[in-house]
DNA sequence: AAATAAATAAGAATAATTCTTATTTTCCTA
DNA sequence: TAGGAAAATAAGAATTATTCTTATTTATTT
């Protein structure tokens, strides 16, 4: 037998994609950039397996971009870089304090920013208390 | 006379509801409860004046929580949690060190931090450079 | 009062995402 | 090897948040 053992070679192919993936990319581009070897994809399959890696916490979603949800394989807590004219969202190595983060992002990847936008998700405490 | 000089009296009204509120609202949240007061107000109207805000300044986008884009009144760079079982969205005094940022939150709201997102908007390189 | 400009209401249009149904693929078992 | 079960999928319909269009209203100026 070659290949996997059950019929998941798109959603190895859609996981593979997002591995070697640096652009953190939306749904929309996965779809357009595996159709061309997987000419019957369908996008349904693509956010259909998108939701199982965030449920498995194989991947992330960093943010969602001009209403378009962008997704990270890194699943590490880090920092992004997103620009607000052309969408692109950039990683960025940990850095050490909040006050002198965005000064370090400018210089780091020579970006203007403008905003700095920190939060946890998890269940707070009325839902945990239920 | 009284009341405002131009016709803003429902901008007024949906900037006011921002600055009162603490939930960080979303476009529906603000229509529905403004509706009760003004009958006559539109989600047009709502979601129009946002967007000038945001521009403005005067309001930033916190996040895009389960598909829905929440708003603050509040520009000043600071923390947020999100819960992903109910959707709130909590503010959280400044926090000091990324290491410590987790476990602080836990223990200021009691909830339980999942992930930790931190990003910056602002212009790219690239754009910079047009 | 007439002209204008801005703000708005109403609902159509758009677009990202989810859902439904029928089909295909793979695996298991007799 | 055939038959059935279970999972994955394709296709496209449905949903829903947001934006856009057009006509109307409101306030201001002359």
């Amino acid at each position: 037998m070659e290949g996997a053992s059950k019929n998941f070679r798109k959603r190895n192919a859609i996981l593979q994609y997002l591995r070697q993936s640096d652009d953190h990319p939306s749904a929309e581009k996965i779809y357009t950039d595996l159709k061309k070897e997987i000419p019957d994809l369908s996008m349904g399959t693509v956010y259909r397996n998108l939701n199982l890696f965030k449920e498995q916490g194989l991947i992330t979603s960093v943010a969602t971009v001009n209403g378009v949800e962008r997704f990270d394989p890194d699943t590490e807590p880090h920092v992004h870089f997103i620009c607000h004219t052309c969408g692109a969202v950039a990683h960025l190595e940990r850095l050490d304090t909040p006050e002198t983060l965005s000064a370090k992002a400018e210089a780091a990847i020579g970006c203007k920013v403008g905003q700095c936008q920190l939060y946890f998700t998890g269940q707070c405490r009325t839902c945990l208390n239920q």
